[in-house]
DNA sequence: AGCAAGTTTTAGTAGTCGCTAAAATAGTTG
DNA sequence: CAACTATTTTAGCGACTACTAAAACTTGCT
């Protein structure tokens, strides 16, 4: 599975999201979501594949941490994909957002 | 299907990529591929439905081309989810681009 | 009207995805 | 070792996705 496709899935952008910024057990995460701890940690386990979290192991417990670095060749490939577009895309968010209203992404 | 998820699939991205500088007939797009005209064409109304292409009609031929502005609020959402760290992501792949040699995306 | 070229749409199919429920594993404590 | 907590893994299922092949539609030409 490539990166691109792995942050498209919802859950896993949020799962990233509550331990971008400090690490967070396995639970905590599971807590945040209304489906089955096995569920999110498969989401975890597919993160952790592909090297998007990292994991420390205290007790029996499991805390997680979003790896921004391993977001590199995502950034790379976005890169070579849209080229300088990419450096614009708030002001085109600005744009669209004057032109239709609208906001669905 | 939101946008983050039509771009995930590297098909539509190459198609994307193909009509970004200029319009391409639908069927100079399908020659690209070594899979059928119907699918690429498939793929073209997911395009044309989330409004990230747009079509000019000629005779028999349907002019295609990428619609920067519709990436907008795809751009609104990115930095709603990912904030700041999506104007380093250059940075990080340089970084990790050192660190790994990876260039897996 | 008939015919051909370009494109879209439909029906059906194999493979993938995210989920649940339950079993298995790892670590801690008595 | 047994009991308990935290987490991972497995098996199976329904929904969805990208694809092929074929039919349908559109436009231009004679």
């Amino acid at each position: 599975m490539d990166a691109v496709k792995i942050i498209a899935e919802p859950r896993r952008r949020e799962i990233l999201r509550l331990c971008w910024h400090g690490e967070r057990a396995a639970g905590d995460l599971a807590d945040a979501f209304e489906i089955t701890f096995g569920a999110v940690s498969q989401h975890l386990k597919v993160l952790r594949d592909a090297g998007l979290v990292t994991v420390r192991r205290d007790g029996t417990r499991r805390y997680y941490r979003a790896n921004p670095t391993a977001l590199g060749p995502l950034a790379a490939y976005l890169e070579a994909q849209w080229g300088r577009q990419l450096d614009r895309l708030t002001e085109l968010a600005e744009a669209a957002e004057s032109d239709s209203g609208g906001t669905r992404a």
